[in-house]
Formats: C-alpha cells, sequence, structure tokens
DNA sequence: CGAATCAAGTTGTACGGTGCAACCAGGGAG
DNA sequence: CTCCCTGGTTGCACCGTACAACTTGATTCG
C-alpha cells in the first residue's frame, strides 16, 4: 500500500468514527436541540427564511421527514409559517426570536467545544485543516453524493 | 474574529456538515450493513473477537444497543457467539467467514468512494488530512468525549 | 375555458437505532 | 450462604427517517 492510499485508509477510518460519534454526542451536548434541528435552524438563519421544499432539497431529505420537523420546531415556538400570498401552496419558513435566541446559545455553547478541542493547534494547522474538510465536503456533495 | 477563531468555525460547520449527511449516505451506500453494523464488525476484526460488553464501552453504546445488533448480526449469519468456559456470562462474539466476506466487501467498497473523493489530492496534503482527523478524534475522545 | 399535470405539504405506516429500567443468570467476597 | 457485582436480554418509549397516498393550489395545453 502506498502512502497515499494508507493517509486515505486513514481519513476513511476517523472519518467513520467522528460520523458515527456526531449524533450521539450532539444529542448529549445540547438535549435541547437536535443535530438535525440545529441544522434546519441555522439554514434558516443563513437563508434568511425559505420553504420546507427548500430544506428538503438542500439536506436530501425527504419532504414528509422536514414536514415533521418543522411542525415539532413550530410547535415548540422556534420557527413560524407564513402563506407566500403570491403562492398559497408555500409556506415560508422564519425564525422566531425565541429560535433565534436558542440557536445563537447553542451555537455558542458547539463553539466552545470545538474550540476546546482545537485549543492548542497551530493557526497553520487550523487553516489547512478548516481547508481539507471543505474541499473534502464539496467533493463529497458532487456526483454519487452522500 | 481572528484567522485561527475562523478556521474553527469552518471546521465545526464542515464537521457538521459532515455529520449530518454520514448515516444517511452509508445506509445508502451499502444497504446490506449499516454504518454500525459496519463499525461493529470491523471491531471484531481488528480485535479478534470480543465481547458485547468490550463493544458498549469502545463506542459509548447502551448494552442493550449493543444485545440488539449483535442478535441481528447473527441472525444474518455475519457473526458467531462463543459461550466462555471460564465465565458462563459471557460470550465471546467473532466474525464467521460470511461476516469476514461481507466485511471486506464493504471496506472495499467504502475505500473506492473515499479514494474516489480524494483522487486528485496531493499525497502530501493526505497525509496531513489523516493527521488532523486523527489529532481531532483523540482530543474528541478525551475528556468531554463526543 | 377546462382537463390533465405538476408542485408543496401533510398524514399514515413502517423501520432502524437508541436509551432507560427491569430483569435473569452466573461469579466472587464476606 | 448471602449479598453484591457483572454480562446480557427484554419491554417500552422515543426520534429520525422513508415511502406512499392524499389534499390543495398553480400551471400548461388542447
Amino acid at each position: 500500500m502506498t502512502a497515499a492510499e494508507t493517509a486515505i485508509e486513514t481519513i476513511q477510518r476517523e472519518m467513520t468514527v467522528f460520523a458515527r460519534r456526531a449524533r450521539a454526542s450532539a444529542g448529549r451536548m445540547h438535549p435541547e436541540l437536535s443535530l438535525v434541528s440545529y441544522t434546519l435552524l441555522g439554514h434558516l438563519e443563513e437563508s434568511g427564511g425559505c420553504r420546507a421544499t427548500d430544506l428538503a432539497a438542500h439536506y436530501v431529505l425527504d419532504k414528509s421527514t422536514v414536514s415533521r420537523q418543522v411542525a415539532a420546531l413550530e410547535r415548540t415556538g422556534l420557527i413560524e409559517r407564513r402563506q407566500d400570498p403570491a403562492d398559497h401552496r408555500v409556506q415560508v419558513l422564519r425564525l422566531t426570536p425565541a429560535g433565534q435566541e436558542i440557536l445563537d446559545r447553542v451555537t455558542r455553547s458547539r463553539r466552545a467545544v470545538f474550540r476546546e478541542r482545537l485549543t492548542d493547534w497551530p493557526e497553520e494547522d487550523l487553516k489547512r485543516f478548516a481547508g481539507y474538510l471543505e474541499r473534502y465536503n464539496a467533493a463529497a456533495s458532487g456526483p454519487a453524493a452522500g
């Protein structure tokens, strides 16, 4: 096995380890907001409001899944739906102040955890690692996505 | 925000993206072996056989969860249980030939996917990326694990 | 215009993975 | 022998997910 193949093997293994841990730990970290809910709220924040269908497309989820997630988020008052006057089928989803508040809180908390984990990394390594991850994810969302 | 903080922000975001995608894509990639089953089989291969409790400890899973996973893997003939003659409570789990075969197959398939994603990366970057991931995961499994 | 078609969301149903609590069975310490 | 510990199973509940059927509103085309 070449050095490159060994590295790929390691990347595969470590990514798998990370993936396996992520959900459970996210749940333990923030009982009030699952990883899914967190990412959905985050997308609403970035986009400044979008439709359920957009969320489904962006996260490659079934629309029924998104529908239920959205319903739950509305029930707990973190988002609100507004009928689009131009098209009565669509509901524009937006963060409520409460949703924004909890999203900020969880983001801060997550950031603190990551910051601690990466605390003694040289800046140069942090920048390279960030770049690698972006590059990897970009490749993974292209052909044969996943 | 300093450059280091920006990098940490990116790492956090990209890791989250990856985590969110991983399970679903793993399921789509190999319908015959979930990500969990895959990692459990992998651990049995590396360890050359161990107890359910060891798996639970290693992967931070409830023993009931492992018990069911193991039961399913035995049902499908991928692993076998053998009573430990020295302690009748413990069952030593081992890969069956069928289990080894399917583990090899899925490993090859996963490896191919990763290889393709990383195909045009310079070897130097691959090695660094692998190192960063190992380092990150090691930090994440230490204090405040997850 | 009206019928067929398409798009956005909801609901019923089913499944997999998970945790907690209660339990059972075997081992070890006093 | 009794008490407690440990390995494992089972009942129950929950979440996230997909698929399929359906509803409602928009669009297209004869």
